[in-house]
DNA sequence: TTTGCCATCCGAAACCTTTCGGAGAGGTCG
DNA sequence: CGACCTCTCCGAAAGGTTTCGGATGGCAAA
């Protein structure tokens, strides 16, 4: 099972097995042949413990999931892990996983990785505009990969995925079909997405020389999605919805958007236009199917990973940088905007 | 940054300083005072690395999700790692995951880490009838602890779901309801968690003297579930429709069969009857809500924990198995058997 | 013959920890 | 005074790998 069993049985020493193993030129073909045999024979696996100490590397990538309130199930993150494993595993690195809320347990997790030098780098997802994770990685010198921007002093390395153009172009999508209320569900707790989309929202907004005022926020989350949409609903005379379009900034908060339309007698396409963000497997099954916007979040994952490897070759952070687009993806949540709407829209412009 | 450092700041021996850390009993109280403050002082952590060398132990956990064909989404996962990860890291393990489709690959990546002695047991989810990875962990000498049930020779410990009772519970309930064709749709896959709730499905039919023959099957997911039951709709005259309730293995399939329903004019809960499994977030918030099961994920994944420690310990697999309840949810995709379909169903039994 | 070079091999240290088996000092007891 | 015990400490080995700095022997060039 180790070095020194193969050169005890073949009288060599561990320095030339190690050697040998290794592919170093100074070990002659005969040698090398014997020691190859003889490792397979015994079934020889390198100690990956003993070779880490050794080499003083950690050979693993730590990936701190970021728990929501109360239940976690964000597609996001299974498809982001899906992507990674592989990736890293063909890279000859294990990936660590642990989970917490934002905040002390948080930041204690990363700690406990960094200073129990359980691993060489970190993958970080869901960004936050002020990122307490960004000051702490780079203070203690640790590399990392985002996915996601956010506001810091000194430049790291991501993966983003342009929120704002794609939005934009869903919001144009919404005014070329008449809408004029047009409403953003941002979500909640500094999110860089969510950012970014509203950015990419207030833009074609204002492009277009409409007012970008119909901004609320709820939880990422379907329940959220549904409490923000059935506040507005209630408050509102029925028929005199200041809005006739919204734009979500996830599709779980799009799919309690149209939970709550639904439950009011609403008609999502044609009462109101709703467009999500993500395109998870479920949002061409809803009621009606979800107009989206598909993100590509495999190949995101992939990206991290070759570029965490540029990062540990040496490479700075500040030349690793890669944002790609999303497309959208029309299907029956959004449509022409009814006459009424329209007027009803001019009527109620804040919101 | 390590023992010796401390041991030559103060001229003590490494071994002292060791002894001291560890809380043993020979060193006296104000060496390991001075000691004490010399390690606080140097910010000393232990090198996980070398202490795992030298106990021979990796205090990691390996997880390898099981990648479905194409994406992969199942919240599934997500909730039981949020739970795992937090309960591991308070006993001192890392958490090692990679995912890989069942197969080749899926052993190749069990291999790896079994080889590379890289975890001290695993966490297994989401079993299939006849399991090749409890084979091949019960060969290898290697603990762990399943999620769920498989055909296995030798016994191994696991956590799972009453699936059986409570779906034979749903099924009572849509018989209540007045429902005489009741359906199951199963996952395709040999997933034990679709086989158990399947059972349950047919005893309580058989129970209640109504044959228990329309079963069909896809995979477990939206579009899984669309595509079966979009099937089934369109090989049959409308108005006609040889079932008035569907049982779902899953939530996703579910929401794919509230799709195909809704596609076809059919109304959730009035014209055919749905119940799915998981209670995932979104599945309050589907068109109409549906009914369905929630099954303890979290728990279970703190269980399996609580029961891998005592694995660890010594303790015999045999020994540790739990089978948790889960309870029905009613919501709004079930309800009374309407009379034409009541009629129909007796028409048109066979499926 | 000396010198130098090449191919092949190896001892020992290093990575950092834990632990076995003492050792020395001081005290107690007969 | 010697035997024995306790308290406190330490040297060295072990865990498995990599690698620095040689060492050996053979052979060709000078």
């Amino acid at each position: 099972m180790s070095l020194s069993r193969i050169a005890r049985n073949l009288d060599l020493s561990i320095t030339t097995v190690s050697r040998a193993l290794g592919g170093h030129h100074d070990v002659s073909t005969t040698t090398r042949l014997r020691i190859e045999a003889e490792a397979l024979r015994i079934g020889y696996r390198p100690h990956e413990g003993a070779r880490r100490l050794r080499r003083g590397k950690a050979d693993a990538v730590g990936l701190i999931l970021p728990t929501g309130l109360g239940r976690f199930d964000d597609p996001f993150f299974l498809r982001l892990l899906s992507a990674v494993g592989p990736a890293l595993a063909e890279a000859g690195l294990d990936l660590l996983v642990s989970s917490a809320p934002p905040g002390e347990a948080e930041l204690a997790a990363y700690r406990h990785m960094v200073e129990g030098r359980k691993v060489d780098a970190f993958l970080l997802a869901r960004m936050r505009g002020r990122d307490p994770r960004v000051d702490y990685l780079q203070n203690a010198d640790v590399p990392f990969v985002a996915h996601g921007r956010s506001a810091s002093l000194r430049p790291y390395a991501f993966v983003d995925t342009d929120g704002a153009a794609v939005v934009a172009q869903a919001t144009h999508r919404l005014i070329a079909f008449g809408h004029l209320g047009i409403a953003f569900l941002a979500a909640s707790g500094d999110l860089s997405f969510s950012t970014a989309r509203e950015a990419g929202w207030r833009q074609a907004l204002t492009d277009a020389g409409l007012p970008a005022t119909a901004i609320f926020r709820a939880e990422p989350t379907e329940a959220g999605g549904f409490r923000a949409m059935h506040a507005l609903l209630r408050d509102v005379a029925p028929g005199n919805i200041p809005i006739s379009a919204v734009v979500c900034a996830t599709d779980r908060m799009a799919v309690g958007v149209l939970h709550a339309l639904a439950e009011t007698g609403l008609r999502a396409g044609r009462d109101l236009s709703v467009i999500g963000f993500d395109d998870h497997a479920f949002s061409s099954h809803t009621a009606p199917p979800l107009t989206t916007i598909a993100q590509p979040i495999e190949a995101a994952g992939r990206r991290m990973v070759a570029m965490l490897m540029q990062l540990l070759a040496g490479a700075e952070p500040e030349t690793l940088s890669e944002i790609m687009p999303a497309h959208l993806i029309g299907r029956a949540s959004d449509g022409p905007a009814a006459e009424t709407s329209r007027i009803e829209t001019l009527k109620g412009q804040t919101l």
